[in-house]
RNA sequence: GGGCAUUUAGCUCAGUUGGUCCAGAGCGUUCGCCUCACACGCGAAAGGUCGCAGGUUCGAACCCCGCAAUGCCCA
């Protein structure tokens, strides 16, 4: 758990592995989401470790300003309390108390799905260290201008009564209206129109309407520009104004202008030096500048506009519209735009560079193509509100004099000093606002180690290795804690004393894995209101740790959503029970192996092992924990290191390609298919085999132990009997023999396999008992495969079941009416003996023929054809025409010999 | 409206640079098994014109164009 290597033999160069966790909420409670995430950084930092690597996990939590403050305050409105009633000191007294009490439930559970971060060094976003970077930040952005207050519509959560940033927002596509209204032209006489009709999905806003615009170069309305209307109910005249925005097309091409209330007409608001009224409070409800509406909720003020604008024959006329409309991300609640005094921070000059660093693939995103979105993002940033009027978070650092002057400072005393430099020595006030909880989260990879002091930590740990999270907060974190990198990590001196300029020393992560995201069964992604995302806890009281680790990552291709039920587990479940037997066989097998020829070892030291290969490679398992101590002398245990070895290849490749779900699918193949279904079949046969067995099996729960922490550790102490101190991540993790890999030996058995599977197949159709012996013919065409069929006979004849078993040259007939027969493609056929053959079953036999026989029949009909091709003789590789030769021979063959099975059936 | 994905067996998904992928796995289904580690298991089988329509190529699930459906992001 230290960041320290164990085993002392660590390299001086290699850089550390560093993951900073993405802080869940302080209000979060588990959910299978979070299982997967941190299962994922987990098994990175297992395997890092076990690579030998300096490795560091750094935890910790985010004070997630409206999430927290929101829950807090329902709790006290059950006790009949507002915030207001207890004042913003006491309020904060009471967060962090419940803080105390609720804010590491996540991190308990954290530790109970086993993750191994390093939890002494916890951190928290409100820290007092933490925030003192924070208020670093924001003082140096503004010291550049790159922070600046400003009045500006931005989105409003009346629940939350709040600010929000565009990040905030959700769009959702909306069923409304359109309503077309009214408006009377002052002084309109003869043949002029009386009216001007407008249209919106907004009425109630036009009891702040201060204009009415249509585009300059429309032939319908630019004659009226410079005249004026009487808006109706407020009976306040305004200018009908000429300007490029309008879209003629749509609606009348004549558009109320209300600057407090939308950002559209902010802007020609702006432009045209038009008044903005704001005509709602920050509940959404009608302020005194609506007139008689004062007091209305913004929807029922909706309705009654309407109402009194119908009965005054202002409505031309109401159509059913769709159009997006702006939600808020956590209260769901319909956002308002707002006119308000809030901070904001230019983000342009701090994009290019956090782009560069992803476009030069010094940040590498997994998958890809999240560039693309990134890019997208960058290029078209848009200043970021960072004020919040809520009271849990980070306060700003700035101070108001009594004339308005504003003074930012880290502390009360700077803003003071900075006022006095001013010619200022009335009263301070500080901003009561606090900032937008990304505004802290965006520090993360260097403020958890103590920036703005270049720490040792800082010197040794940044840049980190690998961030981990999910796509859906690619913009909120991800892109800028990159352009907070890039900002403030720039210039400080590095553990070698040479100052970070090189791009790649300033990043925050090299790395960025984009997890998938975890749907229900559904395919609805898992929220707290749908209660459809099960408890990871009740998952691993049912199923296990382990198994809820594997299954997470068995499912999780990258990028790809995955669906979830609570039943997926089974796959971790049966995997891990399954290789919780095969350890208690093989140990059962060692023991019996070891009384039956008791001065054999299983040690290193072993006498058998006294030849230069094995000696080699003892000294490389020493060094690097191969597959490859033990000298490999039958086919199988050739086979089986081959396989091995190839796993270990396939598995580490995937990991460090962040193939996380490649990784777990190799596992799972190679460990139940040839390793279980196979080799300790073999075992059962070849006693001599098990202390490869055994070494194989130590190399599985090493290799499976970054993902199975838990379940690995117990069953590598039960085979190796290594004392409860050792633990297995102290040894290295697998490095594969690539010489051990031997397709010549696996093409063998794999042929002994088809083998087998073919009499399978003959004994199921057959319906012959397992327990039933048979016997057994096999034919082959040549030697070579005489030979190899011939050193695995007794395997053949164990898992055949055979009574008499011969393998011979092809040649002699074997009639149909006293032998079941199956083809090995064109290599030779299998015979098994009937007992005696019903009507039913020679029709059985027949059917399965016949269909063999048409499927070989149209394979050599497009082989042959494929070879008359004149232009493919011609342009296809010559390995490829090859290849269809040989399938000819074959396929030819294969036909005869079915034709010949088939005459006897007929 | 723009962008990014996805569309392969009943379901959930693999399929690396186009040629043993005329396509695999798990679950489910069917059949047979308590074969001395495992019924959370073993053995076997059935099941797919790889969304639709074109094109490139000797050859396409894989490359190109168009279309459709679904999902996500942005406006």
């Amino acid at each position: 758990m230290k960041p320290q290597d164990p085993t002392g033999r660590r390299a001086i160069d290699k850089k550390p592995f560093v993951i900073v966790i993405p802080p869940p909420n302080i209000t979060g409670i588990l959910h299978v989401g979070h299982a997967l995430n941190n299962t994922i950084q987990d098994t990175y930092i297992r395997y890092h470790r076990m690579l030998g690597h300096e490795s560091l996990w750094l935890p910790g939590t985010d004070h997630a300003g409206i999430a927290t403050q929101t829950k807090i305050e329902k709790v006290m409105r059950e006790e009949g309390l507002s915030r207001h009633d207890l004042g913003r000191e006491k309020f904060l007294e009471r967060v962090w108390e419940w803080k105390s009490i609720y804010g590491d439930i996540i991190i308990d559970q954290l530790r109970a799905l086993g993750c191994s971060a390093d939890w002494r060094r916890l951190r928290f976003t409100m820290d007092a260290k933490y925030s003192a970077s924070v208020i670093e930040c924001f003082v140096r952005l503004h010291e550049q201008g790159l922070i600046y207050r400003g009045k500006r519509i931005i989105n409003w959560s009346p629940l939350a009564q709040s600010a929000l940033s565009d990040e905030e927002v959700i769009h959702k596509v909306t069923e409304g209206k359109l309503y077309y209204f009214k408006y009377p032209i002052i002084g309109t006489k003869g043949k002029e129109p009386e009216y001007l009709t407008i249209a919106t999905t907004r009425p109630e806003t036009m009891l702040g309407d201060v204009a009415v615009a249509v585009n300059p170069n429309d032939p319908r309305y630019k004659h009226l520009i410079g005249k004026h209307l009487m808006l109706p109910l407020m009976d306040r005249e305004i200018p009908i104004i000429g300007d490029d925005y309008v879209d003629q097309t749509f609606g009348t091409g004549c558009v109320k202008i209300t600057p407090a209330h939308d950002p559209n007409d902010f802007e020609i608001g702006l432009r045209h030096n038009l008044p903005q009224i704001n005509v709602m409070d920050t509940h959404a409800v009608i302020n005194d500048l609506g007139g008689r509406f004062e007091g209305l909720d913004r929807f029922d003020a909706r309705k009654k506009i309407v109402e009194e604008l119908q009965l005054l024959g202002l409505v031309d006329k109401i159509e059913s519209y769709t159009n997006s409309v702006g939600y808020s991300e956590r209260g769901g609640e319909m956002i308002e735009p707002y006119l308000s005094d809030q901070w904001f921070v230019n983000m342009k000059p701090l994009a290019g560079p956090a782009l560069k660093v992803v476009e030069d693939g010094l940040i590498q995103f997994h998958p890809e193509r999240w560039v693309n979105t990134y890019r997208h993002w960058m290029t078209n940033i848009r200043d970021w509100c960072i004020s919040r009027q809520l009271w849990w978070g980070h306060r700003i650092p700035a101070w108001y004099a009594e004339d308005g002057r504003i003074y930012v400072g880290r502390n009360e005393q700077e803003a003071r000093a900075k006022a006095l430099a001013d010619g200022y020595e009335g009263k301070l006030l500080q901003d009561e606002d606090v900032l937008d909880t990304w505004f802290s989260s965006w520090l993360w990879p260097f403020a958890t180690f103590g920036w703005p002091q270049n720490t040792l930590d800082l010197q040794e740990f940044y840049p980190t290795s690998l961030l981990s999270t999910g796509p859906d907060i690619i913009f909120f974190w991800v892109a800028r804690m990159i352009m907070a990198g890039m900002e403030f990590m720039k210039g400080l001196p590095m553990k070698d004393g040479t100052l970070r300029e090189k791009p790649e020393d300033i990043i925050p992560f090299r790395d960025v894995y984009f997890h998938n995201i975890i749907r229900d069964q559904q395919g609805r992604k898992m929220s707290k209101s749908l209660g459809n995302s099960p408890d990871p806890f009740d998952l691993i009281d049912k199923y296990g740790t382990d198994a809820l680790r594997f299954t997470l990552l068995y499912l999780a291709p990258l990028g790809q959503d995955v669906r979830f039920g609570e039943e997926s587990c089974e796959i971790g479940r049966n995997f891990a029970n399954k290789l919780w037997n095969a350890t208690r066989f093989v140990i059962m097998k060692r023991d019996e192996y070891e009384s039956a020829a008791p001065n054999v070892q299983f040690e290193s030291e072993d006498t058998e092992l006294l030849n230069s290969e094995a000696e080699v490679s003892a000294e490389r398992k020493q060094t690097a924990g191969v597959f490859t101590l033990r000298p490999a002398t039958t086919l199988a245990d050739k086979w089986m290191l081959s396989r091995a070895n190839r796993a270990a290849r396939d598995v580490r490749k995937a990991f460090d390609a962040y193939e996380i779900n490649e990784v777990t699918k190799v596992l799972y193949d190679f460990i139940w298919k040839d390793y279980c279904d196979w080799y300790l079949e073999i075992v059962k046969i070849q006693p001599a085999s098990t202390p490869l067995a055994v070494e194989i099996l130590e190399g599985i729960m090493r290799m499976l132990h970054p993902i199975m922490p838990f379940l690995t550790e117990e069953l590598w102490h039960a085979l190796t009997g290594e004392a409860k101190n050792v633990l297995i991540g102290q040894d290295d993790y697998i490095t594969p023999d690539t010489y051990k890999i031997d397709d010549a030996a696996e093409a063998e058995f794999a042929f002994v396999q088809r083998s087998v599977e073919a009499v399978r197949l003959l004994r199921s159709t057959l319906n012959y008992a397992p327990s039933k012996a048979i016997d057994l013919v096999i034919q082959l065409k040549i030697a070579e495969d005489l030979a190899l069929l011939e050193s695995a006979r007794t395997i053949i004849e164990r898992l055949a079941r055979t009574a008499s078993f011969s393998i011979e040259r092809d040649g002699k007939e074997y009639s149909s009416k006293e032998y079941s027969s199956e083809l090995l493609g064109g290599r030779g056929q299998v015979f098994v003996k009937l007992e005696a053959r019903s009507e039913d079953e020679r029709l059985k036999e027949r059917t399965r023929l016949e269909k063999e026989l048409e499927r070989i029949a149209s394979q050599l009909n497009a082989v042959t054809e494929k070879l008359g091709n004149e232009s493919f003789v011609s342009k296809a590789p010559p390995a490829v025409i090859t290849k269809e030769r040989e399938k000819l021979t074959s396929y030819a063959v294969q036909l005869e010999k079915l034709t010949a099975s088939l005459e006897e059936l007929r």
